[in-house]
DNA sequence: GTTCTGACA
DNA sequence: TGTCAGCA
């Protein structure tokens, strides 16, 4: 369902043309391409984009945000979430899992001076 | 006029 | 990320 191209998202979503394709590089948004190869963006494509522009702004980068979207995805995937029952994990489970890994790998670049930020992430 | 890819700082 | 080049 392709909507519009990429100079009315960008004012709608307040990020720039730069970021738009950086973010579609990292597979966080899949739009469509019309015959002379322009991006067409849908409203899930936009949805999603506003919900980077928020992590984004929180500090959050790319390894962060695929991070928590696939969270997310697990969360809503019927069969994922089912495998997960399996193993009788917990969203807790995954969250502190989550966490461990993250901190450990240093994937989010949260600012020193505020380190609380990422307890939102995961509480 | 608008968007695209590639590339550099 | 910003920005510039060279196309379509």
């Amino acid at each position: 369902m392709p909507l519009f191209p990429i100079g009315p998202v960008m004012q709608l979503t307040e990020l720039t043309a730069r970021q738009i394709r950086y973010y579609e590089e990292h597979q966080l948004i899949s739009p469509a391409r019309t015959d002379g190869n322009r991006r067409m963006f849908s409203l899930n494509d936009i949805d999603k984009l506003l919900e980077v522009k928020d992590l984004i702004d929180q500090g959050v980068n790319m390894a962060g945000i695929k991070h928590l979207f696939a969270l997310k995805n697990q969360e809503a995937n019927p069969i994922l979430k089912a495998e997960k029952t399996e193993r009788e994990l917990s969203n807790d489970d995954v969250r502190r899992l989550l966490r461990k890994e993250i901190v450990q790998a240093g994937r989010f670049n949260l600012p020193t001076s505020n380190p609380g930020n990422m307890n939102r992430f995961f509480h």
